[in-house]
DNA sequence: CTGGAAAAGTTAGTGTCGCTAACTTATGTA
DNA sequence: TACATAAGTTAGCGACACTAACTTTTCCAG
């Protein structure tokens, strides 16, 4: 009743609240967050503006379903990036960063709806169990690249750190507060950059030998 | 008729425009972002729904009068938190990621709306400028504590790195992605241990003296 | 002063949206 | 095969964004 990618069989048409997830998705995207309205959902659907309703309580609950169908994507490709580097390397981490980043560029109107908006979905239980799965696997591979616990509060602290700098760009770039020509960062140089200061400071003083050729690169 | 802070005396009643920017600011603030109507912010300003029609094209521009209100008070935040600590110290810069966060987290609603919606608010000229001026103040401040020019890349790109992370922890902590204890972190720490780790590269290889008591701190 | 243009407000009305109620139809199962 | 229920329908309500047409106030030129 709540698992969108298996098909019930046993429902009376088609399978109506997986089409309206992705019609949503479709018109977030195109319209911004927001944008879209649950009777253009249904339109897109080629049912009646009431049909939702009998899937989703109200607008907001259709609108956490796609937030919930996006929190489990962005945990996935975070988990994949991760598994192609070596466990506990900083590329790991970086690879994550970059998970982020692209997951919030490709979508950056499903991006904007899991972390930008309120409509009454950070009380959602569901919705806080997928943020602190996603949220675990940024600590998992900064507790394996300090080689300390999971629950070290030194792991969790520069955990938040790295994602407070990945979130922001995500959002910065995405926003386009980027564009105009006067910053030049790729994603690559930020990400590693940041991963680099963040986490060999817990290590010993700072790998100082990479410190310096981390403002060169420009392009991508 | 677009300078909301000198009352035009001209006017026929009261400055109603000052007066639905001021409602709608309340209206985002306690029903979130896009958890208003022109007609509720009417209503509060005692006119007819259609009043409002008389000072903003439509609603988009209205929200737009908000978002650049918004966006001077958080210009002149930055500017006098740095104003109150000596030109091109670390603490200026602490300082500045720390009224950019207050600003975040004293309306929070206002926030997103400056930075998280796009209903079409960055195409405009007059807030993309505003943007601009936001980010030179931690532009100058990068500058001076790098000791090199405002346009020099590597300023430039410090200056973005530092707003990433400014701005990651300014909506994860509004969102309440901080929340449920497992995450400690105050402002002051992130902010110290991020404008280190950032300016500190470019001079020398790092001050590794500081590097440790980063992890410790945890009240506030 | 005064007359008129224009600014700033009004009411009334349209189309859309969110949502509900009441009804109809298909489906799985006893 | 009967029937409970899941899944759809139409009709309708109240709210909202926005417009048109009208009224009132203010400013300013003569």
């Amino acid at each position: 009743m709540s698992d969108p990618t298996q098909t019930r069989p046993r429902y009376h048409h088609g399978d109506l609240r997986a089409q309206l997830i992705a019609a949503v998705n479709e018109l977030v995207e195109s319209h911004g967050p927001e944008g879209f309205s649950v009777a253009e959902a249904a339109r897109r659907a080629g049912v009646s503006s009431a049909a939702p309703y009998k899937h989703f309580k109200d607008r907001p609950e259709l609108l956490r379903a796609v937030v919930a169908a996006g929190m489990d994507r962005l945990r996935d490709a975070m988990q994949k990036a991760a598994a192609c580097h070596p466990a506990g390397s900083i590329d790991a981490v970086a690879a994550i960063g970059q998970a982020y980043v692209d997951f919030a560029r490709s979508g950056p109107g499903v991006f904007r709806l899991v972390f930008g908006l309120t409509e009454g979905h950070e009380d959602d239980p569901d919705l806080y169990k997928k943020g602190v799965q996603c949220f675990a696997v940024v600590v998992g591979a900064t507790a394996a690249c300090l080689h300390r616990s999971v629950d070290d509060p030194i792991v969790l602290q520069r955990a938040y750190m790295l994602w407070t700098c990945v979130h922001g760009h995500s959002f910065l770039t995405i926003d386009k507060k980027t564009e105009g020509g006067f910053v030049t960062v790729d994603d690559q140089t930020i990400l590693r950059a940041v991963s680099l200061a963040v986490l060999s400071q817990a290590e010993n003083g700072f790998g100082a030998g990479q410190a310096d050729n981390v403002g060169q690169t420009a392009g991508r």
